[in-house]
RNA sequence: GUGCCCGUGGCGCAACGGUAGCGCAAGGGACUUUUAAUCCCUGGGUUGUGGGUUCGAAUCCCACCGGGCACACCA
């Protein structure tokens, strides 16, 4: 993965006067030249990784290939470069040769470019100052339109050369697309209309050296998109809104937990035990205590501990990491927000998510009724519940109740159900619950009454203790929360811990380790609690009208290449 | 991890065994109300990488790299 020669160079390119030539002789080492557009990772040039410096001086005559122009950056590297990077650096030589520095500084705006259309006829003829990155160029002779994007949203700039004066004027021929200026003049509209800035006068402040996309077809290769996310966000407005979105609904969560009186707190993300779900864990060292730590895959097992502390009502927003296959659903990393409020249980949290859902989809999509890949979604409280016995029963066909262990796992089997061998009857519920039922919960429902077996931090239910006073809602067919009362009897405890380490010693890497310290915590006495955690990956590509998960993720998780 | 599909100039796409082409973008020129500006001229690709089949490969075959989707696992 070490960058192959030429990567890093581009940064800081000096291009010496007259070094710059265009064809005939040209020189150019023997390296081969680092292709970089997409599915080209730079393989064909590690064999020319080593001691740049000496191959240079070879002259090559190559007429009528402008692109494999190199130049020099006085560390003895060098960099192979497109026509329209060589074109952009050379107009960055000659600009700084005209005094104009191609990188300026503070450019102080009397308005963003939304501002100033917001309102533009009542601003109209006003002078003003906007800065912004050029997205087209119209040249007419001594006229010049230009549009300039600036907060997703892009402004006209007049340039007429009698208003400017012709070195002014002149000196525009150096910019490009993708350059980001800062302008003065006056609000106008053109004889077709368009709000405009007509421009007395500009500065530079940041010179682009490799072109945009095509401009009206932008960019649509995925996986650029994913890995270059600041192109993705030039070109892509809507991509743009989806990420705005996406810190609304988040400040949206926030504010309407703060509102409810819950204290946001931090724990840890670097856990000596990963605890509070059922996954495999990413394991990191630390050197100086020289131990290893996992990354949290829930920050559950902190949260309550607070409860024992004396803080009834917490709430925290951040990254969970679970090592575990990427698909558009799952990121590595992932948000998520957990709630806890002493003294209530998982119907007061059931009231909350359903309200929370409501609120934030009111605040980021405008209403409680959301439209998700053409399907309408009714968030509106109150939302169904279902206990999950009787989902199986309706939605599989299946009843349970009464059956021995084998003869659940039987009835799985005839349903095409796999179930472990030695399966309960309640892991076998929840297996077929999964594969059976959850594809039709697209409406929001809350599936109740969780078996004991898949609940290992659930406070077991009055009168039935093989199962657990869980919820999970459902919406599109996706588990998007998860809550429950809390289990706060430190000896029931022990013994669901006890079991998870069976299952791990038996090859189950999901289940949990045991966590002595948080089962001393419970023995100093934790109030009865409800709990929640929210997906907020998958809320946002609910709100957003988002197919994958990385369509909410600004930088999703990609295999590393070469050099791009 | 398995299956299917994809990878062609900076970007968006064609060519699907027979000379690698188009649009935008880029370079030169004309043009003082355009907005996919227009008009004339020009340059830019060892078709993801490596093998193979063939007189001939972007095209067919194999392997590898990267990606998408579905399944599997999970939230």
């Amino acid at each position: 993965m070490g960058p192959p020669q030429g990567f890093g160079v581009r940064r800081r390119v000096r291009v010496p006067g007259g070094r710059f030539r265009r064809s005939g002789s040209v020189q150019q080492s023997n390296f081969q030249r680092v292709p970089r557009g997409p599915g080209h990772h730079g393989q064909g040039s590690r064999d020319s990784s080593g001691s740049p410096g000496a191959r240079w001086g070879v002259e090559v005559s190559d007429p009528g290939s402008e692109a494999r122009m190199t130049l020099e950056d006085g560390s003895g590297r060098q960099a192979d470069l497109t026509d329209q990077e060589a074109a952009r650096l050379d107009k960055r030589r000659r600009l700084l040769e005209a005094g104009v520095p191609p990188y300026g500084g503070r450019f102080e705006r009397t308005h963003t470019v939304p501002e100033l259309l917001k309102d533009f006829d009542r601003l109209i003829d006003t002078p003003v100052r906007v800065a912004g990155r050029l997205r087209s160029i119209r040249r007419q002779g001594g006229l010049t339109f230009a549009d300039l994007q600036d907060g997703g949203q892009r402004i006209q700039l007049f340039c007429r050369k009698d208003t400017m004066g012709p070195e002014t004027y002149g000196l525009l021929d150096w910019l490009d697309i993708g350059d980001i200026v800062g302008v003065w003049g006056r609000t106008m509209r053109t004889r077709r209309g368009e709000a405009s800035v007509e421009v007395h006068g500009w500065e530079l402040l940041t010179k682009a050296l490799r072109p945009l996309p095509e401009k009206w077809h932008g960019l649509k290769d995925v996986e650029l998109r994913y890995r270059q996310r600041y192109v993705d966000l030039i070109v892509n407005p809507r991509v743009r809104d989806v990420f705005v979105a996406r810190s609304r609904a988040v400040s949206a969560i926030r504010r309407f937990l703060q509102d409810r009186g819950f204290l946001e707190v931090e724990t840890p993300m670097l856990n000596p035990i990963p605890g509070g779900a059922n996954a495999r864990p990413f394991i990191t060292h630390h050197n100086a205590l020289d131990m290893d730590l996992y990354m949290r895959i829930a920050p559950e097992l902190y949260l309550k501990r607070l409860l024992v502390g004396g803080f009834d009502k917490v709430f925290e927003i951040g990254k969970n990491f679970r090592n575990e296959g990427i698909s558009t659903k799952h990121n590595p990393e992932y948000t998520a927000v957990e709630v806890y409020e002493a003294y209530a249980d998982a119907r007061d949290m059931m009231r909350l998510t359903e309200e929370l859902f409501a609120y934030v989809a009111a605040e980021v999509a405008g209403s409680p009724v959301i439209t998700y890949q053409g399907t309408r979604i009714d968030l509106t409280p109150p939302w169904p519940r279902l206990a999950m016995t009787e989902a199986v029963a309706r939605y599989a066909g299946l009843e349970l109740d009464g059956l021995s262990d084998e003869q659940a796992r039987e009835a799985a089997k005839r349903r095409g159900v796999d179930v472990p061998a030695g399966a309960t009857r309640g892991t076998v519920l929840a297996e077929v619950f999964e594969k059976l039922v959850e594809p039709h919960l697209i409406q929001p429902v809350f599936i109740v009454d969780y078996p004991i077996e898949v609940s290992p931090l659930a406070k077991r239910k009055t009168g039935d203790p093989a199962m657990t006073d869980r919820f999970e809602p459902f919406i599109m067919g996706w588990e998007v929360a998860n809550g429950f009362s809390e289990l706060n009897d430190p000896v029931d405890q022990r013994e669901r811990f006890q079991r998870q380490v069976e299952q791990r010693a038996a090859g189950d890497e999901e289940a949990h380790m045991m966590d002595e310290d948080f089962l001393r915590a419970l023995e100093y006495g934790m109030p009865p609690a409800g709990g929640l955690g929210i997906g907020v990956d998958r809320l946002v590509m609910l709100l957003t009208d988002s197919p994958s998960i990385r369509d909410v993720i600004l930088f999703p998780h990609m295999r590393p290449r070469g050099s791009v």
